[in-house]
DNA sequence: TGTCCGATTGGAAGCGCTTCCAAGAAGATA
DNA sequence: TATCTTCTTGGAAGCGCTTCCAATCGGACA
């Protein structure tokens, strides 16, 4: 139980330092040297001890994510991003789910620990001002994912843009009484989206009206949730009976307007037909559910994001950069504008289609 | 930069085997002089480091999980679950996702690196035979979910009663003629699913037939997955033109079962009126697709693992223990057996309810 | 007052590796 | 052959902590 390289330097008759410059190629080691430790190595089975290589080099080729709970499919998306390539470059992943805004502080300080992690990747929230500083103290790479602060490398989303190509996009189908289902406002994205949404409506002379957006923070991940956008699609359509009725809404996520669609199906009233709908992300299921979206290409965010990690850990110095995504409008059923070929034109829903008289 | 134990302990007057004895909660630390550490350990904002402690304590406080390629709904539940519990106990978590076949290996000798972590979870895929010794040379306390050897801790689901009980549901509401549709035979709860499904029939004297089976292995996650599904059912609906025509299927998981819907709807083949579909998990998005499914509780059993690996690591010596989860039956609308309140009954799909008239 | 014992305390010896410096070896050059 | 270089090599000195042993201290008890 346990070789060191005590061991390895006795038995091939050499030093520890030839056989740790072994270890991590480094040149000046002749090559016999070289094919003598190595061969020694294999024959006593030997395994370097990953703590001590770690407190001896001050590199633990580990990073932490920082990430929402990531039962929310957008984060999973993202995270097989960073996983991918964290794997590429042989860095270790160390997953911190955040559940309760407590845990954020924790997890912060826990990656600052020192001798913990080599880079930190702080998914979609905002990162507390005090720890600003202490990053920059400890000289610890992050790098903001969904969010953003001037001092770091960040990956964002043009939600502002989003919002305002949905909207626009159901405008342009001729709707005019066009509803919003957002998520809590504390949230950045959910403000910047609404702010895009707003825009749209008023470069066409439409008043923004308050009391046609429906904000909800219920549930899990700020609102951004099946229920929350069960609930507030129902809140939507039982108000929905007086003059200029909506016919159309944008939703800030797909989960939501899964939960939206669910509401709309229990209150016997028709999407596309009735309510025209367009939400926000291109999660799989949108695809599935048919759903019009704002694509965000999460998978190509994440591993962006620990491509930025990964060079700024090599480059501490540089000046942080800013990345923006424009989402994509992805048009499928539940807008209404109608892409599609003739046979499925005819098909009512998921279970059933139309009977065939 | 870098207060050490030293720092402190000339600071404070004291040892540095006291410092380590006051950061580490031993007894035999005289009150007066506890606090006066801990006061000088606020004032120099000291943090232990995180390798050092490592090293010399011979604890990583760190497990790794090895786990199929977490996209799969499947597998993020039970991440949920893991993480939750590691949170709780104060564990970190390294994640390793096996994208392909090769990174298995990969990953389990990372694990089993000398100092690298306390633990491993390891899901869902044959533990290759060569690492069992392994695991029990370097006494690293290794967790099995979803997946079984003698000499672990495993933890599993009843997949063979699984497919008994969906199948029996389905001979139950009065089908004789049931397909399966089948993820890859290479892995061990397809098989087992299917030996169900098979008993299920031939208990009630129906002839188990080959060509009802299709077991497709396309796509990720050994055919676990959407594309794979919509595949085999239409594969399916394309022969099913002969006498005795099919009027259910078994769907290995509800990911298959959400392409297969898919295909379904394209043919215009009505689920359950023409073909009643029972499938198996209780994903998140069964209820969504109001899928009839067998249950398995995901979250739970990463809890589980968590825990029993944490119960592992205290007491190594402790005999393996087997767990089994019997999946449970979640009856919805995919099969057929009415039992909703009545004005769904009359919903005929996502989109769109019966027209009015 | 003297003894004894348990409660505290200090600090040396590691944990296993990387790194650096000095020194030896082997060519290269004149 | 003598003198430089340039490669190689050995191993001491850390990295910052835990742990153990020996030493000290302070009462309790006779």
């Amino acid at each position: 139980m346990g070789v060191t390289i005590y061991d390895l330097a006795r038995e091939a008759g050499v030093g520890i330092g030839t056989v740790s410059r072994c270890l991590n190629n480094h040149p000046h080691v002749s090559a016999r040297t070289r094919t003598r430790v190595l061969s020694v190595m294999k024959r006593l089975n030997y395994q370097p001890h990953a703590q001590a290589q770690r407190l001896a080099s001050r590199r633990t080729n580990t990073i932490s994510a920082i990430i929402p709970s990531f039962t929310n499919y957008f984060f999973v998306q993202i995270l097989q991003g960073v996983q991918d390539v964290a794997a590429e470059v042989g860095l270790d992943l160390i997953l911190y789910g955040v559940n309760h805004t407590d845990q954020v502080e924790l997890y912060l300080r826990r990656s600052l620990h020192r001798g913990h992690v080599d880079g930190v990747l702080f998914f979609s929230m905002k990162l507390p001002e005090s720890y600003v500083s202490r990053f920059h103290q400890m000289h610890l790479p992050l790098v903001l994912v969904d969010t953003y602060h001037p001092s770091f490398d960040s990956i964002r989303v043009e939600n502002y843009e989003g919002g305002l190509l949905a909207t626009r996009h159901l405008l342009g189908l001729g709707h005019t009484a066009i509803a919003m289902i957002n998520a809590s406002l504390e949230t950045q994205p959910a403000r910047e989206r609404m702010a895009g949404y707003r825009h749209a409506l008023e470069e066409r002379g439409i008043a923004f009206r308050d009391d046609r957006v429906i904000a909800s923070s219920m549930g899990k991940n700020d609102g951004f949730n099946r229920e929350a956008g069960r609930e507030s699609m129902s809140r939507l359509l039982a108000t929905n009976n007086g003059p200029d009725p909506i016919t159309a809404v944008f939703i800030a996520s797909d989960v939501q307007a899964l939960g939206a669609l669910e509401a709309a199906r229990s209150a016997s009233v028709r999407v596309p037909e009735d309510i025209a709908v367009v939400s926000f992300d291109d999660i799989e299921l949108a695809q599935h559910a048919e759903l019009t979206t704002m694509r965000q290409p999460m998978y190509e965010m994440g591993r962006l994001a620990m491509e930025k990690l990964y060079s700024r850990m090599k480059d501490p110095g540089a000046t942080p950069t800013l990345t923006s995504f424009l989402p994509d409008l992805v048009i499928r059923r539940s807008c209404g504008a109608v892409l599609r070929p003739a046979p499925l034109l005819h098909e009512t829903g998921l279970y059933s289609p139309i009977p065939s008289a």
